[in-house]
RNA sequence: AGAGUGGGCCGGGCGAUUGCCGGCGGGGCGGGCUUCGGCGCGCGCCCGCUGGAGGAAAGUCCGAGCACCACAGGGCACGAUGCUUCCUAACGGGAAGGCGGGGCGACCCGACGGAAAGUGCAACAGAAAAGAUACCGCCGAUGGCCCGCAAGGGCACAGGUAAGGUUGAAAUGGUGAGGUAAGAGCUCACCGGCGUCGUGGCGACACGGCGGCCUGGCAAACCCCAUCGGGUGCAAGGCCAAAUAGGGAACGAUGCGGCGGCCCGCCGCGCUAUAGUUCCGGGUAGGCUGCUCGAGCCGGAUGGCGACGUCCGGCCCAGAUGAAUGAUCGCCCCGGCGCCUCGGUUCACGCCGCAGCGCCGGACAAGACUCGGCUUACAGGCCCACUCUAUUU
RNA sequence: GCGCGUGUAGCACAACGGUUAGUGCUUCGGCCUUCCAAGCCGAAGAUACGGGUUCGAUUCCCGUCACGCGCU
């Protein structure tokens, strides 16, 4: 799993290597990456597989190719009135697209996803949600690099996984 | 020192890494115009600088601004408010004051107009619950009956009475004295209430004189009186507008002949009736705007008991829209608990104090057009004024 | 975001301001029956919360909380 504190390490990391602003290998989440119309979400709930975790319900639908938003994957997230007030959904809402956004270099491009939040995460911690979240991932075929040794990623390991997701596509075609 | 009252303020701090939204500047890319020098435009690409939630942003309970719709004037209905004066853009808010209630006190609380305009209500109990009656009682002077020669005595029939008793949340002013057959505001004194006059006060009211004893409660029951209120809300409203399907309009395709020097134009014939092209209008998705300079904030002076007003100077302080202000880590700060060291005290147990380490905790809660209030939630802390109790001097 | 409405037993509903808040289903116990069902008898169980008006509040007023509906 990778969780913040590692995340930081790997990035400093890479910033003694070099400075290399231009790299794809930075954590940027822009507008890009966000599912921005109700009626993709309402394409996601139909047409999405739909998998739970602890914290989130996640619905995933992959894109097809005529239709808008490029080769990145997208989030929307939905925290109802249900799962606390403003502040508690605000900080649900950040917790996961913190996740998204540290670990946005293996999850498939191509795919809209839409996390519903439960009560519980308003309490959680970003390393719990990312377990949870990460557990979540696999059952839709998207695995994330390689284990606990993520503290020694490289430009290069993670760009390796990102082949990944490919082939968990591939397998739930097959199904 | 303890207990308490009122008012004001704060709402964790610093740093590192990495993100998000807006603004400005630079670069890059894209296409436009060009007199090839440039000019201005767009970008959900990059870099730098800079701004980025609250005292309640909340509940949506009041009042406004702003916008659109409606509208001669007046009344009815409906709703809200309800001691007085003032403040304010306005308010159901605030300030000062009056009256009533609570507290030893500092202070606190009060929907606090009208019951003599009318209608209505009061279960059970009780004699009686609102124009009165008389259950237990008391009296029986007067009239009646009986006894007696008489004085007088008896009965309680007529009748008088409301002092005492009983019920109730509430019973037709209270206390005392006189008075009487017994009694009664029947009379008197004081108190309370009402009316009226005077004085003080802008006023609510207060104080005093006089009069007579005349009219119980509930209006957060209907109601009456006074004052205020047109409706809907930024998802208001304005602008641009793809695709698709309707609507409206025009053009052109063109030719031949004639008039004519030629063009335009006109006339006749021929061709296409459906498609095409172009334009216009309504308008959906979507986008832009409204959208942040405002009854604004800070400081000073000044008027006022105060709420607040006036003047001067300075400042620009979120504008998101499936919705930004975050995540992670370190140090510090505050509180609690535990351990341990040292110090004080004690014979000792123990108690107290400081430092260190470890663990736990640090609230309530986040803009959605903008203000003024109210109400509700809230860990912990700071400041000022005052009250009571105890002790010391 | 804005505008409305409703809270009564486990559930569905009643109750002019006035006894100990009723009715049906449900639950429990008993009777009946060989046993079950039905029936009969009995019991348990509630006014969302906090204030106020009133002699007295489920009812009237105010404030919280929860739930539901409508507009977009």
């Amino acid at each position: 799993m990778r969780t913040g504190p590692k995340q930081n390490e790997s990035q400093k990391q890479s910033d003694s290597a070099g400075p290399a602003p231009e790299s794809p290998h930075r954590f940027k989440f822009g507008p890009r990456h966000r599912i921005l119309r109700r009626a993709d979400f309402q394409l996601t709930y139909g047409e999405g597989r739909r998998a739970h975790g602890r914290f989130v319900a996640v619905f995933c639908r992959r894109r097809a190719r005529d239709e808008p938003g490029g080769e990145f994957w997208r989030l929307g997230i939905t925290a109802t009135r249900k799962s606390g007030n403003a502040v508690r959904r605000n900080r649900q809402r950040r917790l996961v697209r913190e996740y998204f956004r540290l670990n946005q270099h293996w999850l498939p491009g191509g795919c809209d996803f839409v996390v519903n939040t439960r009560s519980g995460l308003s309490t959680a911690s970003l390393a719990e949600l990312a377990k949870d979240l990460d557990r979540v991932m696999q059952r839709f075929g998207f695995r994330p690099p390689a284990g606990p040794n993520a503290e020694s990623k490289t430009p290069a390991e993670i760009e390796a996984p990102s082949e990944g997701p490919d082939k968990g596509q591939k397998a739930r075609k097959a199904q």
